[in-house]
DNA sequence: CACGAGGATGAATAATTATCCGATTTCGCC
DNA sequence: GGCGAAATCGGATAATTATTCATCCTCGTG
């Protein structure tokens, strides 16, 4: 096992095991274990690692899978607008006779924050739990219209 | 809606919806919608929406519930001991009669990485899928053991 | 309206992290 | 072993983010 490996698999377990704050506070923890490093070594394995900074500490990745999922993509294809109605109900619009299979795609992705959805014939209602939930859905509901990359997918 | 409201809101949008990857950007994109801001109120705000930086860039979090897990309490009053045992295995001590719950409640974790477990009379087997899984791992099941504050929680 | 408490703000700055660059090491191959 | 390419490294530093501090709002109350 290469020392990068090595001292990669150390930061993995003391990241999940204590609170490192500081990428200088993981240097004094690998140091302890006997494996040497600076931080800009450190920093380099964080990347690779993908960890993050959460709460004022260093942590694993809470990873949702980086699949392009399918129903995203019927999603994508086939959403044109996206409208807030208030802090609870967010209002999509799609071509005629579409709404059913897109909101049935979208209960797929299982989001988080959205409640239930109800489609029409070329509208669908989307119940979110709370204004911030709304927001962030309109964020990456807009994104896939655009065709953008979609950030990390946070799901439910 | 507060006008520090209404401006976490949109950042949750555009965070959803593009690439950021400084609180400059973020300040920027801000003042495209009017919401004018300093990257001080930025920084406290990504505190407060607990955003993270995840590949150079901002990103929604990717929440586990926060909740206190009664598999995870279990796992904790009877864990005495994590080695690892190559890349693929763990194998963890409990005390004698208890490895059966032990390992049923680990698998109700439902902790990524995870393939498998079998357990004996006081000892349990964990089959992960590859090193950097059995680093994690071993950093979380050693803070249950100490009794640390579990960081998040990384589900499968 | 005057007042005060508590929150929010920005400018400045401290603290932290990412990157550049030259040196060194590792690795595959002969 | 000797060689070159590629990876890794650390020091220095640039870039980014967090915090401090003084001030300014916003309300509720008298």
């Amino acid at each position: 096992m290469s020392a990068v490996e090595r001292r990669r698999r150390a930061i993995l377990e003391l990241v999940a095991s204590r609170r490192l704050e500081t990428q200088e506070q993981l240097v004094a923890a690998l140091v302890e274990r006997g494996l040497g490093a600076s931080q800009a070594s450190v920093s380099r394995d964080i990347a690779a690692l993908r960890l993050v900074k959460l709460d004022g500490r260093w942590a694993a990745p809470a990873l949702a899978p980086p699949t392009t999922d399918p129903n995203e993509e019927r999603i994508a294809g086939r959403l044109l607008a996206v409208a807030a109605a208030g802090d609870h109900l967010l209002v999509l619009s799609t071509p005629p006779g579409e709404a059913q299979g897109v909101a049935l795609a979208l209960d797929r992705l299982a989001l988080s924050g959205v409640v239930g959805t109800v489609a029409g014939d070329d509208t669908i209602f989307v119940a979110v739990v709370d204004g911030a939930a709304a927001a962030a859905l309109a964020g990456r509901l807009g994104a896939l219209i655009r065709g953008s990359a979609t950030p990390s997918p946070e799901r439910a």
